[in-house]
DNA sequence: CTGCTAATTGAAAAACTTTTTCAATAAGGA
DNA sequence: TCCTTATTGAAAAAGTTTTTCAATTAGCAG
């Protein structure tokens, strides 16, 4: 079920704002600040409000559309989410943001903490910082001369 | 090493701001936001200009002796720090937040995502949300009723 | 112990971000 | 095509963080 079906089916309208914000998260490598929407929009000739770039990105957020994925300084952005529960890798020079699945990986180091502290582990917050394959080149390519 | 003597190694001075937001953040259990150690110590009857609980904060965190800790809302506030590389387990009912060792037990992880998407790791954020025991039973003792 | 100097703080303002409010607009069913 | 109600726009309020610069003070020198 795509966005469009999601959002009707919800009760929720097909307004314009909604079609742009979703159309530019669909096509952007890297998560968008509020402000990085509204100017984005701003430049293909489409004036909408800051305020409504925030509703629009609480409710996708909310229906799961999106996520809040943080750059390398830790500021919030946001970017289309394709599966369910999920994670990103973002690249420390350009942000480029990539899902990548399994939350299995850390059922090991969450059973041990629960050992620990006698916690109860229910959610966690995981994200990777790295180079993507194009700033390594980047990188490499400097070195050498 | 304490805090006060890496604040004496570094060139910085143990003024009295530093000393008060030190010994509180020891004190303390759950990571605060910059407000709640402005007004935590008003009560204490020591005023101090919200900005430099901000300044202290940013040097704080320069050097490491204070660390960032998300709440289950995902606000950020400051927590002591003890280790070195650290990440923390929050409780979603009392914000009770615990540092515990391993990023050892990520490696895994990190190197499948690596082999996945030919990014380089560099970094990672990590935190778990749970129930600590306290509110554990807490709960408990509600459904019994 | 006293004075000096540079680091640090305070206060005000600026810059930014996010939320609230309410009237105007527009999506989508009748 | 009309109506109803969700949605948006605009202004303002609320809240957070940063900047600036003069006043203060920690810690060293004497």
């Amino acid at each position: 079920m795509d966005w469009k079906a999601i959002l009707s089916q919800k009760g929720y309208r097909l307004s314009e704002p909604r079609k742009r914000i979703m159309e530019l998260l669909e096509k952007a490598e890297v998560a968008l600040s509020p402000q990085q929407i509204h100017q984005e929009l701003q430049q293909k000739a489409y004036e909408l409000g800051l305020v409504s770039v925030y509703r629009t990105l609480d409710l996708l957020t909310r229906l799961e559309l999106v996520s809040v994925v943080y750059d390398p300084q830790l500021n919030p952005g946001y970017r289309l989410s394709t599966t369910g529960h999920h994670h990103h890798i973002v690249c420390q020079e350009c942000h480029k943001a990539l899902e990548f699945s399994g939350s299995d990986d850390i059922n090991e180091l969450v059973q041990r903490v629960e050992a620990e502290t006698s916690f109860q582990v229910r959610d966690h917050l995981l994200q990777l910082f790295g180079l993507c394959p194009d700033c390594q080149q980047q990188n490499n390519k400097g070195k050498e001369i």
